[in-house]
DNA sequence: CGGGTTTGACCGGCGC
DNA sequence: GCGCCGGTCAAACCCG
């Protein structure tokens, strides 16, 4: 038996969209080591589910990947694994481009100058927006996503020689949230980590308001992006020094949902 | 001058 | 109540 992976890639910078098919094992060989998790498994469209989803699978391998990194990671899983109502959560509901409690929640607030409480209704016990972390490999700590941000703060992290940075997205209307900080394991890990779901197209997206924002981010990682988002735990794989996992088989009911080109091959 | 960054103050949650 | 901590605000600052 071997895992294909049939990647559909919409690019907006080249705005070509292509498909390619490549074996997963090629990747887990490493010779195609610049390759995002993201295009690895053909997500194009960050769906809140998908954070979801991502957050579940990929959780349990980061305490090897950066054990200093992993209880915080942990505690945003936590929060995440828990489906906020009954049925906005489910995996196989990641088709349904209307995932609507990101947004909907912070339902129009006239924004005063006392945005003191809106704040505070955002941050209602257990109803944060859904988190997405990366794990890459980079110098730089600022990845381009396809998205501008503003910095709004920066603070030092307990027992770690790097600070953490909050960044905004400068679009008005969005509130989607970042932030980026280096794991104090291995400094030369960059964690990021998105809050919230764009809602307008990326500003560096050449294909116009068609390709969604989330797609245009998602492609545009996995342009650049080295990725490290491990799978499962056991028996992990190597790309760029960091650990991958081809998925197991009970992975695979999970993944389907969320990426349906994930296909089983026999040989 | 407009937009982004810096940075200390502030706020709310939480544990003791 | 108090102190710690993560997160945010906002004035000052910087820069093209």
């Amino acid at each position: 038996m071997e895992w294909k992976a049939a990647v559909k890639i919409e690019d907006p910078i080249r705005s070509t969209p292509f498909t390619d098919h490549f074996p997963l094992s090629d990747l887990l060989d490493g010779e195609k080591s610049s390759l995002g998790f993201m295009e690895l498994l053909g997500i194009q469209n960050l769906t809140p589910s998908i954070f979801d989803a991502m957050f579940q699978v990929s959780t349990p391998s980061i305490e090897s990947l950066c054990p200093s990194q992993a209880s915080k990671v942990a505690e945003s899983t936590e929060v995440l694994n828990q489906p906020t109502t009954p049925n906005s959560s489910s995996i196989s509901s990641a088709s349904n481009e209307e995932q609507s409690r990101v947004v909907e929640e912070e339902e129009e607030h006239p924004k005063t100058q006392k945005q003191l409480k809106a704040k505070k209704v955002s941050q209602k016990r257990g109803e944060r927006e859904p988190r997405f972390a990366f794990m890459t490999k980079s110098e730089v700590d600022q990845l381009e996503d396809g998205y501008r941000w503003r910095k709004y703060g920066q603070k030092a992290v307990k027992n770690s020689p790097f600070p953490r940075s909050y960044y905004r997205c400068t679009n008005s209307t969005c509130n989607v949230k970042k932030r980026v900080e280096r794991c104090m394991g291995d400094p030369s890990i960059v964690v990021t980590t998105y809050e919230g779901k764009h809602t307008h197209p990326s500003p560096n997206s050449a294909t116009g308001p068609g390709l969604s924002a989330d797609r245009a981010s998602a492609a545009a990682f996995a342009q650049r992006v080295q990725v490290a988002m491990p799978l499962h735990h056991d028996q992990p794989q190597l790309i760029n020094n960091l650990r991958f996992q081809k998925p197991t088989y009970a992975d695979y009911g999970l993944l389907q949902d969320i990426v349906p080109s994930l296909v089983k091959k026999e040989d």
